[in-house]
DNA sequence: GCCTCTTGAATAAGTCGTATGTAATGGGCT
DNA sequence: AGCCCATTACATACGACTTATTCAAGAGGC
């Protein structure tokens, strides 16, 4: 047996994961453990446990004597990075992206201001270099570069902000940011407002000044949603 | 045996989930796998499916010949309703009240302003009705009622968003709501103020008001802020 | 003599096959 | 029509085997 670099559990979860995550089962389709185990040539063991965890993400549902039911997307664990992870993949990435933007919209806004009172010295250190990163890296066919310096700085401002569920959506916004990057405008350099705005909510936080980063970071996701509109109506 | 009334898994689940978020077990500590079966008195079968599903929530991490470690706290997947059951079951439920509350804080107006441009007119029948129970229910000890429709109203508010990542947090406020009711005021009658903003905001959301829509809900997390300041500092 | 690298044994999770229990479904019998 | 029973597919359990990882002992080099 080709034995996975990974394990044989994690091959099946993502494998399955991603064909329900892309609606390629349709709610309501039914599944039957031994078919999975035939199909994935595993055990009813493996399978059993990628149904647990996939019952624990509510996407599946297992009854007895039924088989294991799809359940509708309005049930999921959409905060889970990986349900996230999945759906980004699939096919209604332009969907997925609008709602995790304004997500973020609401919350990083209020995360800069928290950052503002909260943020050490080490944190405002980190911030100010993210932010010159971004500037060196805005011109001229750097994206990776560029992507690197924002993920950071955006989850420095998460974390500064002290409040962990807030923290907690440093990943979700890591994805929505790699997303945005390698699905649509490869070719084009980042907007400079954008880069202005990044450096100016540096010195905000680092200044103390929450009502102003909660401006500038509005002016961010303003933007993020402008983008969103234009490129993928 | 003892059959239990909803399945061995869930049992073990919940006692195993109930443990960790609540920090009996350390992080760092080691857990494995043959002692949890005869602790439980359950198969090693379904101590594995219990770990997967702890796995994917990201409180523990298997590894061959060490055993199943428990994660630091950071790596939590907080936004899993049933983490955060877990948590609020747990010794340091003041301190995750307070960072749910900012969670909604951070929200819940941005939602509410959605909801004004695209809720439906049986939302906004709903929402006034959920608005017009809370009044009914908020004087003489009726807190269970007042609940309810507090619950509802806000699950409402964020449904109507038209979001999926807003709709999905409706649980979460939820359980922030029953929480602070159940926890700490029990014999007080609910803020008449707080009251008579969600009649407002009632009002708002059928008038296609956003901005007002916004402004008030930041009222009333202003409010519910300050009722975790003064009953839990 | 001390340090490093290799090697091998011990260990605990990973995987599998099978057997049995259990609940829900659907058809057949009265 | 209504009750009963056979079927079905998941739920649980057990035991054997596999594999990766760790730890330590020993060989070799400095």
């Amino acid at each position: 047996m080709t034995t996975q670099s990974q394990g044989l559990h994690t091959h099946v979860l993502d494998a399955l994961g991603l064909e329900i995550a892309a609606g390629d089962c349709p709610p309501g389709r039914v599944l039957r453990t031994d078919e999975l185990a035939q199909r994935f040539d595993v055990s009813r063991t493996v399978v059993r446990e990628v149904i647990r965890v996939l019952e624990s993400m509510h996407l599946v549902e297992s009854r007895r004597r039924v088989g294991v039911t799809v359940r509708p997307t309005e049930e999921w664990n959409v905060y889970d990075p990986q349900v996230i992870r999945w759906r980004l993949a699939g096919s209604d990435r332009p969907r997925q992206l609008r709602s995790l933007t304004v997500l973020r919209s609401a919350v990083e806004p209020v995360a800069a201001g928290l950052a503002a009172r909260h943020a050490t010295a080490e944190q405002c250190a980190a911030l100010t270099e993210c932010a010159l990163g971004m500037v060196a890296t805005s011109r001229g066919q750097q994206l990776e570069g560029y992507l690197r310096h924002d993920i950071a700085f955006h989850r420095i401002v998460l974390n500064a902000s002290g409040n962990e569920m807030f923290a907690r959506l440093g990943d979700v916004v890591a994805e929505v940011l790699a997303g945005r990057t390698h699905h649509q405008v490869m070719f084009e350099d980042p907007d400079p407002a954008a880069v202005t705005l990044h450096v100016r909510l540096a010195e905000a936080v680092r200044e103390g000044d929450a009502v102003g980063a909660e401006r500038l970071t509005k002016e961010i996701a303003v933007g993020a949603l402008h983008e969103l509109d234009v490129l993928a109506p």
